[in-house]
DNA sequence: TATTGTTATACTCTATAACTATA
DNA sequence: TATAGTTATAGAGTATAACAATA
């Protein structure tokens, strides 16, 4: 039998983790997508299908995100000069102040999930962590291996 | 500024370990959420109240999962004899089997998301995600501290 | 009175299929 | 033909508020 310890450690982390998602989403009164939209927008790609393929979504899944987002003036869409059927979407002034403050809180209640731990070992879980986030792995819309 | 390294890659590895948790529900033709009520039943609470608190959802919330687990009949609702107003769910047999294979499946791709790695970091990781998970923390009904 | 669970309702999220407009 | 995005539709998940039955 193998030990599998880790891999349900990870997952109760994760757990863990998606929780103070929500929650803190809900302070910003916003569902934990929209809140992940904004923040991708702060620094990731901006195309409607870029976006949906980084998250993981059919397109109109993205439509209908953005749809929302759009109509509580998180965020707005911008025709692409260069190709007339594309468009990105741009924060709006709230959008970004939501999409900064639910950032910096979910840090912090993630840090406050780590708790105090020694310089050394919370170096060495920061490697560990960025090791397994890093490795290439095959994109979002290719099926897992089994 | 502070360093907030590790509270993003912590959310990084979570956005991760969901998607897998849904790649593999998909797999049995399920949701995240009921697979994830049917593993909870293995070892878990088993009592409606019970396990809402636990998943942290509305007492209302949990009668749709149940009533939608039970019409694909994957659990089903018994009685406590001892408390006419409260029941519990369990697992039928397919139910069991989906969440066994779930589980097992699950924990399959966490671990090759984590990929090789010598058994010292594998040792270190668990240990340092361990005390994570099981540092006490306020029950899900409290707003988390701000 | 308090608790357990349900119902009614509204909204969000998501996928599939069919569509429009542009490349 | 292929790609970017939308629309229509259906189902799942969730919360709030009001309710019934039992403790």
């Amino acid at each position: 039998m193998e030990n599998t310890q880790l891999a349900t450690a990870l997952v109760r982390l994760a757990h863990l983790v998606s929780r103070v998602y929500g929650e803190v989403s809900k302070e910003f009164e916003a569902t934990p997508q929209q809140i992940q939209l904004l923040c991708m927008t702060l620094g990731g790609p901006t195309g409607m299908s870029e976006m949906s393929r980084a998250l993981g979504l059919e397109r109109s899944s993205m439509t209908g995100l953005v749809d929302r987002a759009e109509r509580r003036g998180l965020v707005v869409r911008v025709r692409d000069p260069h190709d007339r059927r594309a468009c990105g979407i741009e924060l709006t002034d709230q959008g970004r102040k939501i999409a900064l403050g639910a950032h910096s809180k979910v840090t912090a209640q993630v840090e406050a999930l780590v708790g105090e731990i020694s310089a050394d070992d919370r170096e060495r879980l920061e490697s560990l962590v960025m090791g397994i986030i890093h490795t290439p792995r095959p994109t979002t819309d290719a099926p897992l291996q089994t």
